[in-house]
DNA sequence: CCTACCGATCGGTAGG
DNA sequence: CCTACCGATCGGTAGG
């Protein structure tokens, strides 16, 4: 998937409309306004409106794929493991705040590739599943439901970006924050 | 909002239609197909698609307000009030899952009553702040950012049901690991 | 509840 | 990149 100078740009400026009127709510004429042109010309650069929906899900899909990859590979105790692993979704997803919307609310508008994203999406969370289990077993933990634990971490992590208001801080005050509430809970700094 | 037995009907259905495929997704040609009448007839029961839309996004938020209310007025501890409103706002979200979902992710095709949908909202966000407030002053707790913290715990109390796969069960097991996730997050179990 | 129909808009193609 | 245009579908109305 390897996109052209121009195909980035009408990407970047889809991920804005598609998060703003939804995929289905909004037009290719709607793009094509945003980008200046008039819609028939888009085509000389997508296929389809489906394709650049394609890029976006498909797209960040491979970025928690690569990042997953990297925790996995590196050799620290379990716990750092899961510290690392939250740190570095947490970091992707905030820097793509509206692709992760994209990705976690408009995928099933995907057709012709639904099927694949659906089977990446599994192998993903399986993925993460394992890694999570690892570590609950490494350190003796009790991990009553893993697939049930693995949806709450994925979706926390992915829906972070929710709990902000419009102005944004990048900066890790904000991971810790996050890390804090998925690993401690309300009370958990209070040790209840 | 009172609804005719006709219309409650079109809004069941219409529900299923618009958690499946999204509000603009589902066509009221959709829709009337699978009330076995025609598109047309529809009209005789709503004024117009939106309308439905409003039934729902504003249904759910009455039913979240008279919970909140209800939490608010009972006398019991400032610890025990944390739980009752979890398990409260639980039990209505799980009541109400397809409801929720739309209310959740479709609110901003709300055209005609978009502004009255966001300061309902946005008046509801506040109160539940005020009651999380007054809770942790009277526990002595840290509150570093009460906005913040509301929205983690609405968000996360609203989204439940997405961590469950298709057969759910809606027993107190759920209500139970879904406060003790929110309450105490991953490692709160084992105090770290 | 229906048939018949409306103007507007949809994603997309032809041809330059 | 454009103009011109396609068939399909959209939400909705008229009139019975």
């Amino acid at each position: 998937m390897e996109l052209k100078e121009k195909q980035r740009k009408i990407l970047d400026v889809a991920v804005e409309l598609f998060k703003e009127k939804g995929y289905m709510g909004s037009s290719v004429r709607d793009l094509a306004t945003k980008l200046n042109i008039k819609a028939a010309s888009l085509y000389a650069h997508i296929r389809s409106k489906e394709e650049i929906l394609e890029w976006i899900c498909f797209g960040i899909a491979q970025e928690f794929f690569d990042e997953l990859q990297e925790v996995k590979s590196t050799n620290i105790p379990p716990k750092e493991k899961l510290n690392l692993f939250i740190d570095k979704h947490l970091s992707v997803v905030l820097k793509n705040r509206d692709v992760t919307h994209i990705y976690s609310n408009e995928w099933k508008h995907l057709e012709e590739r639904l099927p694949e994203f659906v089977e990446l999406r599994k192998n993903y969370q399986q993925e993460v599943e394992d890694l999570i289990s690892e570590i609950y077993k490494a350190e003796n933990w009790e991990l009553k439901s893993p697939a049930f634990t693995t949806r709450f971490i994925l979706h926390t992590l992915n829906n972070s970006y929710f709990w902000f208001k419009r102005n944004i801080e990048s900066g890790s005050e904000v991971t810790d924050e996050i890390r804090d509430k998925v690993l401690f809970g309300l009370l958990g700094n209070h040790k209840q």
